[in-house]
Parts: structure tokens; sequence; C-alpha cells
DNA sequence: AATGAAGTTAAACAGTTGTTTCAAACGGTT
DNA sequence: AACCGTTTGAAACAACTGTTTAACTTCATT
């Protein structure tokens, strides 16, 4: 029975069995995620969470403000669970390349099937609401800031910044393609091709090399050169 | 450039003012691509078709029905308003290439913005159900296959049909990334870079370059080579 | 033990939802 | 005219929505 309960309102408590408000703060994250703010009813929440139905706007006010912190949540502890990763000084931009876009796609596929957290910020990238601009600023566009600095050394400093933001987000687009029309992608391609190519280890393999060939800093995929 | 005689309303001529069916057609199509399944109403779309509750079950059933319908109207008209460029024989599969990325992009971001039917079936295919099946196969797949046969084409059919699945999927992922996920894009560059550079045209040109060079057809992006 | 704030509960509220009803209106054929 | 299948209309339906109320419990502090 007996538990440290930090009882000050706003502050971030304990996730046990005993905090109220983050069992209804996950609850939604995952009704959320699933079917979206509009088709999710705060009873569905509050039965997951096993709370009183009043027990939402006690503690957030209404279902929107509580949509808003369930995004919060979800970036804050997607951030913990899959950190970026940090090099020793020296390390080739090459690698780096290869370990962001391994970082990228285990934090949006998952490592089974993908967390209710990324769902929920995937509903946001593609309908943004109120609780979007701060998705951007405190966790996409850190990532993004990351991935343009190391284009930046893997190019010797050649590129523009706005030719290093595109060529990032050609990297982006070749995973997020995964993660957003993950469902329409698994029609398009026979199931066992699914399985042997399209796993996060060997999908940041070729994503990698097809950037790193676009770039001129490893041979083409193709090793026949075309006569114009 | 073939000129589409779309003229009036932004909304297809042929369904005339005296066919209630294809007004709710049209209505619930722009109502749901807007606002989702769940949150938009029967009343709503009756309202904007001008006619009675009623006729939506009159003419569909139910409201999921309806819906079913409207996805497959969208794809239906929006072949038609963007159909896929015809190439002579004997054109070089570099050229296919880029008319293709532009014209996905075209019909993926429209011309001024996207029009209701493409953000109707990019609903569907982020969050899939009932309609996506028909959507894959009647308007997605059959895309792709050119795709992949002009990727068969530019590497002299050396690449084996996963491969050229693969680097299909890197070529969409490029597009998909700025139809999906536009909003975020906007956020995370200048204003001014997304006029200048983030436009339909300069972007086919981008893209198809990115694949060109990582497919070793033209010269990498990235003039210095460090090659061991 | 008494107090009072914090937390929890069942019940009710007011509004909206998809769907149905049934009568009226229409348009063509006898 | 009368007939009949098809289409439209306003109103009603039952179920469900987010939100609020007010009574109730808990529990540290007095």
């Amino acid at each position: 029975m007996a538990s440290i309960s930090i009882q000050k309102a706003g502050s971030i408590v304990s996730e046990g069995q005993d905090d109220p408000r983050g069992r209804i703060l996950s609850a939604a994250g995952q009704e959320f995620a699933e079917k979206g703010f509009e088709a999710t009813t705060i009873r569905d929440i509050c039965t997951l969470a096993t709370v009183n139905v009043a027990a939402v706007n006690y503690y957030f006010g209404d279902k929107h403000r509580l949509y808003i912190e369930s995004v919060r949540h979800a970036h804050e502890e997607r951030s913990q669970q899959v950190p970026l990763p940090e090099w020793v000084e020296g390390t080739q931009p090459v690698k780096k390349l290869r370990d962001f876009v391994g970082n990228m796609l285990q934090r949006m596929l998952g490592f089974d099937h993908p967390p209710w957290q990324v769902r929920l910020m995937l509903r946001e990238i593609l309908h943004p609401t109120d609780a979007c601009r701060e998705l951007v600023e405190d966790y996409i566009r850190p990532h993004f800031t990351v991935l343009c600095s190391i284009l930046n050394e893997l190019t010797d400093g050649e590129m523009s910044p706005a030719e290093l933001r595109r060529i990032g987000l050609s990297v982006v687009g070749q995973c997020f393609l995964y993660r957003a029309a993950g469902d329409v992608v698994g029609m398009l391609i026979p199931p066992n091709e699914k399985k042997n190519l399209h796993n996060p280890v060997d999908l940041a393999d070729y994503i990698t090399s097809f950037c790193l060939a676009a770039l001129g800093k490893q041979a083409p995929l193709s090793v026949e050169v075309s006569q114009k």
C-alpha cells in the first residue's frame, strides 16, 4: 500500500498503479493513437484506465487538453525509449549516417510492432492540431538538425543549408513511407519479400547505401554505366 | 500539356446540378477528406449537398457504404484528372523516370492546393479501412508497376523484381513525404525556401536527379569523391 | 474525535449522432 | 382523370457524446 506519492499537481509523478493521472495519460495515448481524437470516447479511456469518467475532467479539464497532454507525454516517453546515438570525436560521417538512419527506423518502426507513442505522433504529423508545434520543436526539429549536420560533414561543407535540408528530407522520406504507409507497402510487395528485405536492419543498410551512392560517397547501386 | 477542362466551382461538372446522388458523393468526399470519417456528420454532408438527411440512407444505405463509394469515386475522378503520361516507342528511360516523378508529384501535390480527392485517398492509405484494397488494386498498384518497369529499363534488366520494388519505394517515399507530412516539412524549412525549392517542378528535377545519381546514371550530387 | 481539503463515485444533463418513419410530391403510363 | 413506383421532406427515434453535479470516501492535520 505504501507508496511515494509526490502529490503536487502538474509535476511528474511515478507511473505506478496508484497514479490515476498517469494511467489516464497512458490509456488516452493508446486510444487516441489507434482511433484518432473524434472516434475515441472519454468513457473508453476511463474504462481502460480503470477510473471514473469524471476523472478526465478533474485532472485535465476537458478532452482536448487531455489530447494535448497525451501527445506531449508520448514524445517525451519516446525520446527516452530511443535516444539519439552518440558518437566519439572523429567518427566517420558515413558511419554516423548509417547509425542515424538505423536509429530513425528503429524509432519509427519499433522493435516488434510499433508502440502507440509513434502512432500517436504520426497522427499529429499527418493531420496537425494544436499539439503539432510543440511536437515539431521539441522532437522532430532536433533530430532533423542532427541529420543535416551529418550530411554537412559528409559533403565536406560544400552544400548550402537549403540543399542539405532537401537531401535530409530525401533520407527521411524513404523511412517515413514504411511507417506512414506501411499497410499499403505490405500490399504492394509479396509477403515473403516483406520478411526478407523490409526489416529495420536491412532497410537501414539499403537506404543509407542509396543516399551515399547519390552523394557519390559509395559506388552506385547499378554498376553498369548508361551510354547516353 | 493537356488542358483539363475543370472550369468552375472546383467540382466536376459531369455530375449535374439535378443529380442528388452525385451531389452527395461529391459533398461527402470533401467532408470526409477534410475531417475524416468519424468527425463528419451526415447532416453536414446533406447541408453541403442541399439534400435531405434521409437521402444518404435512401441512396447509399448507411454512412459506411457512402464512405466506401466516396473513396471509389475519388480515385476514379483523380485517374481521369491526372492520367499517366504516355511515351512513344524508344523514349529514353531517364526521360520516362523524370516524367513519371513529375506526374506523381503533380497528382499528389496538385496545381495550387491539393484537391480533396487526393486528401481522401491519403487518409485511406494512412489508416486503411475496407475501401483500401480496391484503392490499392485499381489506383496505386498500376502506377507502382509502371514505375518498376521504368526502373527495370533504366537498369538494363540487371536488378531483381524485389530490388526494383525497393528502389521504387525510395522514389515514392521522397514524393510521399511532401504530400503526407507537408505541414511539418513547411515548419522545418524557412518560408522563402519553400517557395523557391519546394514546388512540383523543381522537386521533380531534384528527386529524379537524386535517384539517377544513386543508380549511377548521372553524376553524383556531391562532386567530391572520397573513394579509397 | 473533528475538520477540511483532495480524490472518487454514480447519476444526471444537454446536445448530437446515425437512422427510421410516414406522408406528401413528383413523373410518367393507362 | 386515376394509378403506381420513385423520390423528397420534416419530424421523431434511440443511442451515444462530453461534461457537470452533488454526494460520498479517504486521510493527514488539528
